[in-house]
DNA sequence: CCTACCGATCGGTAGG
DNA sequence: CCTACCGATCGGTAGG
């Protein structure tokens, strides 16, 4: 007999994830219990455990994978030979667009990290810290060559930050066009403000 | 016996609510426990129930408590005889400054508002979308007047709202000052954008 | 406001 | 992957 043609890349447990995602971004982490998962799963809550050692690690699972994309992305970023706006809005964009991709795992990751046990919250945080800071040189950068502004970079990364989650409560769906407008709405909001005329 | 000069305003039940924001804040909703909340206000969980009749109670009047705040505001801002970018900028100030202000009861609100039951649940969504609503008006007639642009009001309105929670994650404290420059950060990034030499 | 308590449900284990 | 369970904890009640 021949080989598969390919190992399925979406294992037992990958699947788990992924349900996971979903479930606890419709209900939050807390709300959600193992046997709704194991309901979504077709099989009995006990037998989750085969595949996982505990509540806590789909959550990590999900945050800290959540995490290393934007880490990457972030790293690629900063060594492009492009200017500081050009960076800054590359990472807008790639927020926007990976919450729209991602979207049950950026949420969760999102809003429930602090539902992580340390010692893996203080990784996170540390983590985000730390990526927070390189998007500020960033701004930083671009003040220095007078091509942007802000009082406070730091603020500005919390803002920005903040703003490009708005696509959380953004009415998904319908026609291809709305996820075009949303991103452009943020961008434009973004770089050049409300007191803007095109 | 005189009476009492004035009926104290913070009640045993309004002691409570304070403490269960604080607690809600900390800990999330679901994951705070009566009998946490309990130990805070130095009594038996059991003893909580003469005050309030459900843990739901609780965040009930947290999040339409925060409600009225907004809505009461907002009918203010919109009989002002000023124009649409004054107002704009009255609304976001107003947001930030609540936030820091009622920084509990606004943050538990701001996420933990999908937990209420039905049909509270509804009502605040609803009274949510009215808000939005009536927020994007503002801007659109700003644009029609040409001092404001974005190509989605509607998507503006939940970048700023998004935005402004970035108060949230800001490292609250030390100086007086950092508020002031959190708060300018905030409203010149929404307004004028990060590519604005002063 | 407390003591005493309960039914329900949770995350997780044993053992196959 | 299932059956059978368990200890812990939860929101809440009875009765004073």
């Amino acid at each position: 007999m021949s080989k598969a043609v390919a190992a399925k890349p979406s294992s037992r447990k990958s699947q788990i994830l992924e349900a996971a995602a979903l479930l606890f971004r419709q209900k939050g982490f807390q709300s959600s219990t193992m046997r709704q998962l194991a309901e979504q799963m077709k099989m009995e809550a006990a037998s989750l455990y085969n595949h996982i050692k505990a509540k806590d690690e789909l959550l990590h699972n999900i945050c800290f994978g959540v995490a290393d994309d934007f880490v990457q992305n972030l790293q690629q970023v900063e060594s492009s030979p492009i200017s500081p706006l050009e960076k800054l809005e590359k990472l807008i964009r790639f927020h926007i667009s990976i919450l729209i991709k991602k979207y049950e795992a950026v949420y969760v990751a999102n809003r429930d990290w602090k539902h992580l046990q340390e010692p893996a919250l203080g990784r996170f945080q540390q983590q985000r810290r730390e990526y927070e800071k390189r998007f500020a040189a960033i701004i930083e950068e671009g003040i220095a060559q007078g091509q942007l502004y802000t009082p406070s970079p730091q603020m500005a990364v919390l803002t920005i930050l903040s703003a490009v989650r708005s696509i959380e409560s953004w009415q998904r769906g319908k026609k291809t066009d709305d996820a075009h407008i949303a991103e452009e709405t943020i961008v434009l909001l973004l770089l050049k403000g409300l007191t803007n005329k095109p």
